[in-house]
DNA sequence: TGAAATGTTGGGGCG
DNA sequence: ACGCCCCAACATTTC
């Protein structure tokens, strides 16, 4: 008996492994996989750092399925064209995907959903974020309760194992052979300036290097996560993010690779380092929960009482920001470790969108623009979400009054001022009492130490102690309203 | 997953 | 020896 013809439409899942829809469409189908670049009108653009990790992510793609024997059709345009075409134009029995939560993404599957026999599987997230509710029957809006609540469910389901290599189908080579573009054609690589050229020493890319950076973490750093990941000088943190956004790794692979570790360490999972790195797995997961019940998280306050907040409109602090000249060594490391490479940690993330947000009182959401392009794991769910959390204005968001002091944050969390050196070199002489605050030392020790401040490194582009009591002032703008 | 301001306490210097 | 003051250290409150 043949089995009929399906596509696997790979969305946010870049991986053949724990892979449910992927699964289904190689088990009950000959299985041809298809990716969209999606770039009509209602879908968000990819940032230049997304593009450069997607081509890579689909190189690694193209090669796992190769050896799975199952064809990869790629094309640009419309999905919510495409697929409905190509299931008209051969006999396409059935499409599996996993859902997306993105408010455009949701209404393409809706759309191909019509044509097509769309079969959605919770792919991506450890569980489905409808289903978790709280005792009033709603949404969560507090990360603490919803981790309890997702703990109280037990574990979720296991991984399941990448499919059998499948037969080989002259049909579907056809098929494939007659519809795929070529994603070298896509320019999904920096064209003019090569602003990625130090990423690729950066990252490795695809499902086999996610799956070796969860097993060394696992063994490394893991045991000191609880205090190590506070610290960017320290290769303390798992690094996952990219592979967790382009579902070259799921969540619940590690979730169960963290158990299976704690085990074999003969370690308690509900403590110590593995407990702080699954509920930083739960954040993510909070984030999508938050997005699918609050689709305007991305553009929208979630309190609207920020939306009277007196954001300053101002170019030049923003463009100081988007290029590290804060004069705030923290931040400025910050930024640029995020433009050299393409990631920030984050603890420096909330430092610094602290800074755009309370110090030079910018919009976040000209911030979530800044990461959405530079960062290889913009997520729309994480990205919005955390951003939200730090202006204040999301659902369980920091309280605005929290103003980070970038010279306190640097000096717990970057004690040596390592970090710094590394990535603002112009400061690499100084000592580290001065490191996180250079203009208190005279320009004559500055100047032995290789720095003239407002030559080549900037004098702070506003007082800490000024922009605080702005940012308290501006608050009490929008709070007295209510 | 803050920081600063304000309040409290207790040891020690000193008249 | 005693009371007073100063202030570091810690705790609490406030933004």
């Amino acid at each position: 008996m043949t089995l009929p013809i399906a596509i696997h439409w790979f969305q946010k899942d870049l991986r053949v492994s724990d892979n449910p829809a992927f699964w289904e469409s190689t088990h009950t189908g000959r299985a041809m996989g298809m990716f969209i670049l999606d770039e009509s009108a209602s879908h968000r653009l990819l940032g230049g750092a997304s593009r450069y990790w997607l081509y890579h992510s689909l190189r690694s793609l193209e090669q796992s399925l190769l050896a799975l024997n199952v064809p990869l059709i790629v094309k640009r345009g419309s999905a919510a064209a495409i697929i409905p075409q190509i299931c008209k134009k051969y006999p396409v029995a059935f499409v599996t995907t996993n859902r997306r939560f993105e408010l455009s993404s949701i209404a393409t599957e809706n759309a191909i959903a019509r044509h097509c026999d769309l079969r959605r599987h919770n792919g991506n997230l450890l569980h489905d974020p409808h289903t978790l509710r709280t005792g009033a029957g709603k949404p969560y809006q507090v990360y603490t309760p919803f981790w309890r609540s997702l703990t109280h469910a037990g574990d979720p389901p296991p991984p399941i194992a990448k499919p059998h290599a499948q037969k080989g189908d002259a049909d579907i080579k056809n098929i494939a052979r007659l519809e795929s573009e070529d994603f070298d054609d896509w320019n999904l690589l920096p064209q003019k300036t090569n602003w990625a050229s130090k990423f690729d020493s950066y990252w490795s890319k695809g499902e086999a290097a996610a799956q070796k950076k969860l097993a060394a973490f696992l063994n490394t750093a893991m045991a000191d996560y609880h205090d190590g990941r506070n610290r960017p000088d320290l290769p303390s943190t798992s690094q996952l993010s990219p592979h967790l956004r382009w579902g070259e790794i799921s969540p619940r692979q590690i979730w169960h690779a963290t158990m299976a570790a704690c085990a074999a360490q003969g370690r308690n999972h509900r403590q110590g380092g593995a407990e702080v790195f699954l509920k930083e797995i739960c954040w993510r997961e909070f984030s999508y929960h938050l997005l699918a019940n609050f689709p305007d998280l991305p553009v929208k306050n979630l309190r609207p009482q920020f939306d009277d907040f007196p954001w300053q409109d101002r170019a030049d602090f923003l463009s100081a920001w988007q290029r590290g000249q804060t004069g705030y060594p923290i931040v400025d490391a910050g930024m640029r470790q995020l433009w050299q490479t393409g990631w920030m940690h984050n603890r420096v993330r909330m430092i610094a969108a602290s800074f755009l947000i309370k110090h030079l009182q910018i919009d976040w959401r000209r911030g979530e623009e800044w990461f959405w392009d530079c960062l290889v794991d913009a997520d729309s769910a994480s990205n919005a979400a955390s951003w939200q959390w730090v202006a204040g204005s999301g659902a369980d968001a920091a309280p605005y009054f929290r103003i980070f002091n970038p010279i306190l944050q640097g000096e717990k969390f970057d004690p040596n001022g390592d970090y710094v050196r590394r990535f603002v070199p112009e400061l690499v002489k100084l000592p580290k009492m001065a490191i996180h605050q250079p203009w208190t030392l005279p320009p004559m020790i500055l100047a032995e130490h290789g720095v003239i401040l407002g030559q080549n490194y900037p004098h702070p582009i506003v007082d800490h102690d000024f922009a605080r009591k702005r940012a308290l002032a501006a608050y009490q703008t929008i709070t007295s309203k209510e």
